[in-house]
DNA sequence: CTGAAAGCGCTTACAG
DNA sequence: CTGAAAGCGCTTACAG
């Protein structure tokens, strides 16, 4: 692979002046700039960053933790940050966790040997350890985005978990329901602490705050059906449910069928994220849904401006909207 | 950030030693190793990985380039991808092209810079003339998976696509269909056409040539909707049809819902992927299974093996699974 | 088994 | 506007 000094030769000039007009174009003169562009396409060169990144102390590079690459939720808050790190120079990197701790420290270990320049948090579920003693070193900064922890205090880009909920439950006693169960996600999880404070907050509002019953599921498919089904085969089930996620949610979908209960008709499912397949269950998915795009993007540059020593606002809340599809309707007379 | 000069002088040894006792400690008696060792915790080193790629001219990444993130298909890949890259010592860095190519050429860009030893390709949707290039320079290797090009020929790991689709076909036929239509993917896609191949002669072979109707799609839940309404709104509709991706599936369910068509009473709807919603969708799709967790081990594989210098299995097909499900019956009377 | 020394390919004060 | 030189933090023949 040629060099830097190839270039220099073939363009006559040293090093430096090559590096210069690479980095800083206007510090050198507009016919240096020009033999130096012909040289490098002459000679074919490309900068060795390896080499670059060892000079300038950094990587270029942000790593993004999520809790699961599977779940499609996170592909749109991906394409966000990313938007935003290529413009700016930056790539990302994506780590996924699966919530083994072993690969949350591998991914962090990146910080230390200058893999790494900062890293995005998309789940909470990582040891706190980890995190506080990244986040001490202060030489890599840590952003969080979508969850939170409530006992670290990182910068964070977030929806008002409460208040979506809220307004969700409000729409389904507005409809005339008076039984609202819920399938949260882990319930340690502080997003869903915060979306189960909203819904019992809700209930209580619209007086029925004895009706409330939370079952915990783990955001998947898998959960949603099983907790609908403990919900729906009992005596007295609810007339909707409302789902920390729309894989859960579509879970309870298939729950519902099994037992024969019709949805909207005999039950309403409401669920969380508005995910692509939401528009394409059966039937199509009432669904609470984030700027998914717009936080990716928001968590980038906070964690570029941070990376720039610039101050940035600690925690942005970025609004939501219910989407009314066809699984919500009035109870059964 | 505490250096390899910090940790040779707490240990009373040179930098020389010190890089030993990390990289081949076999070189390097029990005391020194342990003097090391103890004088890496005390100074909290980490070695700076840019220094080391730089000297050793490797950089330990390997990128993937897909043409969708939000596809949920590659996310068992990844796995099996991540899990033989980790433990070779080696990094996986996710590219989304999203049919960009200038996303594509960014990434193939990579190689030239030092930043990646190597990549591998799980979309055929890709500049030839980047390919060809990169594969032309021959110092970093390419490795073909799920897709492949028709002409250039690369490493690669597929199944039989079209092995896969005749059994599908054949299966609807032995059920008594006579009338299969098919949604493809793009129809210059490789392996699309290998399907369409499987698909045709699959008829053939059961007498049906005549009924052959293939419409053309993206692999996206929407396309498979409208491509099902066009196909299902006319007079002399199939009773059966066969679709490149689950997604497309999923919107073909849709669009028979709509048009009051039950499945599979009235129509017969085949996917392929089995990703983890086609037990969540109603009814439950009949799909072809590839094995996607051990594509991507086998694809990393055989890139790591042609980044050591050994000779590898040029074309590598792994089988795959018809699994029957809920969306396919015989056709009505 | 160990160390001195060169060098990987850049960038950047410094001097002119 | 340009160049000589130092140095980023490692690794690795080479010599002992």
């Amino acid at each position: 692979m040629p060099t830097i000094k190839d270039v220099a030769l073939a363009a006559g000039c040293s090093t430096a002046t090559v590096s210069r007009a690479l980095a800083n174009p206007e510090k050198v003169s507009e016919a240096t700039r020009l033999r130096v562009a012909s040289a490098i396409d002459e000679v074919g060169y490309a900068p060795n960053v390896a080499a670059r990144n060892l000079r300038r102390a950094e990587s270029r590079t942000i790593v993004t933790l999520l809790p699961d690459i599977s779940n499609p939720f996170f592909s749109e808050i991906i394409n966000g940050m990313e938007e935003v790190a290529h413009q700016a120079g930056y790539q990302v990197l994506i780590g996924d966790c699966e919530r083994d701790p072993a690969r949350a420290e591998a991914y962090f270990n990146l910080l230390p040997t200058n893999q790494a320049d900062g890293i995005i948090l998309l789940t909470a579920d990582i040891p706190r350890g980890l995190v506080r003693h990244a986040d001490a070193r202060a030489d890599a900064p840590l952003v969080m985005a979508c969850e939170f922890f409530s006992d670290v205090d990182l910068p964070t880009v977030t929806i008002d978990n409460y208040q979506a909920t809220a307004h969700a439950i409000e729409y389904l006693v507005s409809l005339g329901h008076a039984r609202i169960a819920a399938i949260s996600g882990p319930v340690d999880n502080p997003i869903c602490r915060e979306r189960t404070r909203g819904y019992r907050d809700a209930l209580t509002a619209g007086g029925l705050s004895s009706s409330a019953h939370v079952m915990e599921g783990d955001f998947g498919f898998r959960s949603g059906y099983q907790q609908g089904l403990a919900l729906l085969d009992g005596a007295d089930r609810p007339s909707a449910i409302f789902c920390h996620s729309d894989e859960m949610a579509i879970g309870v979908l298939k729950a519902a069928r099994q037992l024969g209960i019709r949805v909207p008709e005999a039950l309403s499912v409401v669920g969380f994220d508005n995910i692509g397949f939401s528009e394409y269950c059966e039937p199509e998915l009432t669904t609470v849904s984030q700027p998914r795009h717009e936080i990716g993007q928001q968590a980038m540059h906070t964690l570029l401006n941070l990376l720039a020593g610039e101050a940035v606002v600690r925690r942005q809340t970025l609004s939501t909207q219910l989407i009314v599809r066809k699984s919500t309707g009035r109870p059964a007379a």
